[in-house]
DNA sequence: ATCGCCCTGTGGTCTATACAACATGTCAAG
DNA sequence: CTTGACATGTTGTATAGACCACAGGGCGAT
C-alpha cells in the first residue's frame, strides 16, 4: 500500500486514482474474492483525502460489481463474476478457449444466396437480397458441438468468401478486415430435437436433446448485420447469461 | 412540483425520495426522452436539501441510465431502451403476462428442507441448512408449461409458507412482503430430455425436448437469495435475451 | 459580419463534519 | 452459563461550502 501515491496536482480525479489503485490490487490477486479491503476512514487515513472522496472510488467499484458493502461489517471484493457478457458478442472461438478446449471449424457453405423471408426480414432487406450465406460445423477438441448458419450483409460482404473463416474468428475478421463492429444481439433459445441432417453433422442420434439459437446482430448504428441460427449439442454445451434489473418501469 | 414533498422524519432516506419522485415525473411522461430535468442547485432550493443529496439521487438513476448528464449543459431524461433485460427477473408471471396469456401456478412443495450440496454452494452456506424449498408448476391459458424448483434463504424465509404462492408472484412477494429485492441473477440453460417426472407433470412424452435452467438470483448487496432449477416445455417456450458488448478491462 | 472575451449557469470534484444504523466483541449482572 | 448493556468500528445518510471545467449567450472590438 505504501508505493502507491495519490498524485494532487494530476489531472485525473483523486477518486478515480484511488479507483485504480484499488483495482489493482484485485486484479493482480493481492486482494482475493471476498477479502474484506480497507475501511472507507483508512482509506483516507493512508492517503490523506476526505472520506467523501474514498467513498466515491468505492461507489464506482460498487456500482462495477466489483466490491460489494456490507453495513457495519465493511466493503468486500466480489467473487469472480463479470467478463460473462463480453463472451456472448465474442462467438465461439473465444468461447471455448475461454473453457481451456481447442476450437476448430469446418466451412460446410460460404457463399452469396438469396434471401430467405426469415433472413430478409431480420436483415431489414427485400426477400431475395443476395446475402453472405456461411454454414460451419463447430467443434471443440475434434468433437462436432454445434452448427452454425449465419447470413451477413453489408456492403462488400461478397468478400468474406475469399476469407480463412476456417482458422479465423468471424466477429474478429469483420472488425479487422471489414471494419465492421458487432456491438449489440437480440437471441432466441429454444429446446428441441436434433433432426436427421443435424444429428449426421454432429454425430448424435436423431432425436437426440440440441439447443436452437437465432440471433440477430446490430452495429453501433443499430444496422443489423447478421442473422444466425445455430444448433448445440445439448449434452455438451451450456449457456450462461448474467442478468440485471433496472428499476424503471417497475 | 409543488405536491411532491419530502419527508423528512421519514425512514427513507431523503435521497430515495426524491429519486422516486424524478422517476414518477419521467414515467407518467411528465418529462420525455430527451427533457432537460431541473438542475441539481435548483432540486436543492425546491426541495430545500443539501445539493450532495441531491446529486445522490440524480447519480442512482444516471447509473441505472434512466438519465444522463452533460457537464457545463444540465441533466436529460434518457431515450427508452431497456425494458428487455427487465423481463428476465421479473419472473415467470410477467413473463407470461407479457405475452398476452393467462399464468396460473400449482404449488406441488412449499416447506422448510435442508440444503443439498448444490444448493448449500449456489447460496453460500452449509450443507443441510434449512432453506424455503418451492416447486410450482408453471401453466400458461392452463397448458402445463414448466415446473419450477426453487430454494430460497435469508432471514424470516419460513414466513413465506403461509404466503398465496399461486396467485401471487414470487419476486413480488419478496419485495412487498419480506423488503427482500432480487436485482441480478447467474443463468445457465440447457437442452435435455424430459424425464419420467417432469414428463408427468408437464404431460408431454418422455424425452421431449425440454430446456433446463439454473439461476441464483442476488440482492443489491450482492448477497444470493434464490436458487432455481426450472424445466420448460421446447415447444412452448423461447427465451430472448439482448447481448451487449461491454469494454470492461478493455 | 466575425472574432474573442466575459458572465452566468451547469455538472465535476473535494473537503470537513455530524449523526444514524448495523455488526461484533467485551464484560458485568443475573 | 446466559443475558443484556456497552464500546468500538463499520457503512449509510445528510449538510454547507469551495473551487474547477465546460457550454452558451451577450457584447464589444475589429
Amino acid at each position: 500500500m505504501v508505493l502507491d501515491i495519490i498524485h494532487r496536482n494530476s489531472p485525473i480525479p483523486i477518486y478515480h486514482q484511488l479507483k485504480e489503485i484499488l483495482l489493482k490490487k484485485i486484479r493482480t490477486g493481492e486482494w482475493q474474492p471476498g477479502a474484506l479491503i480497507p475501511s472507507e476512514r483508512e482509506l483516507c487515513e493512508t492517503f490523506g483525502i476526505s472520506r467523501m472522496t474514498a467513498r466515491q472510488a468505492i461507489t464506482d467499484l460498487v456500482n462495477e460489481g466489483v466490491c460489494y458493502r456490507e453495513q457495519g461489517r465493511g466493503t468486500f471484493v466480489s467473487p469472480r463474476k463479470i467478463q460473462q457478457q463480453l463472451q456472448h458478442l465474442s462467438g465461439f472461438t473465444e468461447d471455448i478457449r475461454a473453457r481451456g478446449q481447442s476450437p476448430s471449424t469446418k466451412v460446410l457453405v460460404a457463399a452469396m444466396r438469396p434471401a430467405n423471408e426469415t433472413t430478409a426480414d431480420r436483415l431489414r432487406v427485400a426477400i431475395g437480397t443476395p446475402v453472405f450465406c456461411l454454414e460451419r460445423l463447430r467443434l471443440a477438441d475434434d468433437q462436432p458441438l454445434a452448427v452454425e448458419r449465419t447470413h451477413i450483409l453489408f456492403k462488400g460482404c461478397e468478400l468474406l468468401a475469399d476469407e480463412d473463416l476456417e482458422h479465423n474468428s468471424l466477429y474478429r475478421t469483420l472488425e479487422s478486415r471489414f471494419g465492421v463492429l458487432l456491438v449489440e444481439a437480440d437471441q432466441e433459445l429454444e429446446a428441441g430435437l436434433a433432426s436427421a441432417e443435424d444429428a449426421q453433422l454432429l454425430q448424435i442420434a436423431v432425436g437426440s436433446a440440441v439447443l436452437y439459437t437465432r440471433r440477430t446482430s446490430y452495429t453501433e448504428r443499430n444496422q443489423p448485420i447478421e442473422y444466425a441460427r445455430s444448433v448445440y449439442c445439448g449434452n455438451k454445451y451450456v449457456f450462461y447469461t448474467h442478468l440485471k434489473r433496472e428499476q424503471l418501469f417497475s
